[in-house]
DNA sequence: GTAGTTGCAAATCATTTGCAGTAAT
DNA sequence: ATTACTGCAAATGATTTGCAACTAC
């Protein structure tokens, strides 16, 4: 069986580029860390175990991670650039809360087919899709 | 009836904001323009005719012009804020070519139809949406 | 040993803001 | 008159890059 780990190792060596302990810590700390988060929230959580780590080594990880089809790059509402792992084919989207920024991720066959039949109709072929709605949580409805 | 224009000096006047030339010359200009400009195109294109006109003017506008329900915030792949108009209440989705960067609109019922299911199910109050379907439009496949 | 990598600091890019002068109310 | 607006230049925040020292191969 093929790990994530196995497969950023086997990306880098297709490439020719070198694993390096930096690239292993980021890596594990991604997978270890709640999706979603950008590239200067998982500096300062790795920080804390490895002081020493890079801040632009991060951002150059991420990048690899994005290429090497193991993270993907999301941007909501605000700048930054999120990451979250990419799970094996099945397609999942968000609802965010505008209030408490809560992200809540789903899936949904229905809609993904829906999609598909979508882009044929257009003559696309699809790579990826983004799925977002925004609006109130149960949490945040005033009564 | 009630035109755009009357609709962005309603909402200054209801602020207490000014009508100014400069927003006028920037409303006319975003909405003669293709969508999804960023502020800097837009600022691009009235300089030609309007050589004095401020870089931030355009941004400061772009923002009231959010603000006052007449063009929404979009980001795509790349670093910048892009503005469309908001077409009355029509939700519609995006196509967007991998190769050519061309953006596609279009509407669905279906869609739109499934997505306020979903969000029910959660139990959210939605606002607003976002859907994209990243791909190869027609022309960009190669044979 | 060679070529890619790191960490720092400086650079960049999009966007925002302070301020003195200007214009709309 | 008063208060908001403009345009410039300088500031900001996220991300990228140049470079000399370092490490995987």
């Amino acid at each position: 069986m093929s790990t994530v780990k196995d497969q950023f190792r086997d990306y880098l060596g297709k490439h020719g580029l070198k694993v390096t302990r930096q690239r292993e810590i980021i890596l594990d700390g991604f997978l270890s860390s709640p999706s979603h988060l950008s590239a200067e929230e998982l500096y300062l959580r790795l920080r804390k175990d490895n002081p020493n780590i890079g801040y632009a080594t991060v951002y150059r990880t991420m990048k690899l991670l994005a290429d090497s089809g193991i993270a993907s790059e999301r941007h909501f509402g605000d700048r930054q650039t999120r990451y979250e792992p990419n799970t094996s084919e099945e397609h999942h989207y968000h609802l965010i809360c505008n209030s408490c920024g809560k992200i809540i991720e789903f899936e949904d066959s229905n809609i993904e087919a829906l999609l598909m039949k979508t882009a044929a109709a257009h003559d696309f072929t699809l790579s990826h899709q983004r799925l977002e709605l925004y609006g109130l949580c149960p949490d945040c409805q005033t009564i």
